[in-house]
DNA sequence: GGAAATCTTACGAGAACCTTAAATCGATCC
DNA sequence: GGATCGATTTAAGGTTCTCGTAAGATTTCC
């Protein structure tokens, strides 16, 4: 979240207390990169030099208009535009978005909201699709989906609670190895847990009614006397 | 995009030298079928005869108005308009548009914004519709379609509010995966939400009571406890 | 065989979640 | 500028299920 922070800002806007305001509030919420032009012209010659990550524009600069300055910025990039404007009314919005702006946010605002928007649109155009955050993988005839948290065998189906999910997973990011008893409860409570050793075991004994055909002979989760356990799991890496 | 420069214009106005300019300017950006007309009766005629794509009307005619001209032309055809005068109080701006203009542009102006505003309106009615913006699914026996904010079986039909919405779409989203209560809460509520943990769960809860033949027994919308919750779909990836 | 390590099962506390109803908010219409 | 209606939030009591504990059983290894 926070390397959103540091992506490149462009502000381009003719009046100087506008602009400072902007930046000061912006600067205070832990934007680092933010560059300013003044006008149509300076406004082109900034975005050649910085290659800006996303522009907030004013609609109305001196030298021309915010939407003909986007219109020809689109030529030759899909840079990521807010616009910043006086004139609220309907017909400027759809133009202004028409044209392929983010955002339109309509003057006196609140730095909060142009905060608030701004990091939307980063959110929106630079934070990557996090997709299949947890694994899935297969355990013998049995589907350990831990992106769903259940374990699938033909038409059953078992779910996994918080504790099964932590557990399995610190297991699979480190299978085919021995994990000791402390990492998997780290895992599961974190630094500071100081309960029963035999906690654990009825938790892993839980995992394996779920992942085992016959729980009391484990074929996937295997215990490592003295030390911990592992999770077997063949192929894919 | 280009194509819609090959849309047929008409420019009505009975100012030589603006017709001219809006046609030279409008044959630079590669528009090439503009007709002309000066008076009401001519652009009749004119459109009869072309059927033009979309029109530019001066408000202020010879032998009559524009408005009178456009609400002529509204009963035979939704010809798209773009109204062009030199008066721009607000009444006419609401006539304007209330006899079904899609933009109005006061004299004098831009040649450019002129240009943007056509580009708009030519997008907005000819620019093929852009495919469905949210999702459609089925559930068991119900169809969800968040892209009209409805979920049906047979004969019944529950309307979604936008809270309601808002959560659905996200757990569509990550359809057949947990998410957590937090992520939930920001995709309804921004980032800088602080209110109950409950509204969460009663949001839910409505949701489950449009979604599911059994609120109380969820088969689709399931809570993962400790986790969040998560929405199982089966097929169509 | 005996000690140590691990397994297994059952149960209850309490957290996490559910449910319903009432209060509040907000838009729309007279 | 109220009045009204639906959407949303708050509130409070109820329910369910996870998790941790305990205690006896079993396995392993010397």
């Amino acid at each position: 979240m926070d390397n959103l922070k540091s992506k490149k800002l462009l502000i381009v806007d003719d009046e100087v207390e506008i602009r400072e305001m902007i930046d000061r509030f912006l600067r205070k919420e832990g934007f680092t990169r933010i560059f300013h032009a003044t006008s149509f012209q300076e406004a082109l010659d900034v975005f050649q030099s910085v290659q800006p990550d996303v522009a907030i524009l004013d609609v109305m600069l001196p030298d021309g208009d915010g939407f003909t300055l986007l219109s020809t910025l689109r030529k030759s990039s899909d840079l990521p535009v807010l616009f910043l404007t006086a004139r609220g009314e309907d017909e400027d919005r759809l133009l202004g978005l028409g044209l392929g702006a983010d955002d339109y946010i309509v003057k006196p605002f609140l730095p909060r909201e142009l905060v608030l928007r701004l990091m939307a649109i980063l959110r929106r155009v630079y934070a990557p699709p996090q997709k299949e955050r947890y694994p899935v993988f297969q355990l013998g005839k049995r589907e350990v989906d831990l992106e769903s948290g259940t374990v699938r065998d033909h038409g059953n189906e078992w779910p996994l609670t918080a504790k099964e999910h932590a557990l399995l997973l610190k297991l699979y990011e480190n299978r085919n190895r021995i994990v000791t008893s402390d990492a998997l409860c780290q895992a599961a409570w974190g630094d500071d847990y100081f309960g029963y050793e035999n906690t654990l075991m009825v938790h892993i004994r839980r995992i394996r009614e779920k992942i085992e055909e016959n729980p009391s002979r484990p074929k996937f989760l295997l215990t490592v006397r003295g030390l911990g356990y592992k999770l077997m799991v063949r192929g894919d890496g």
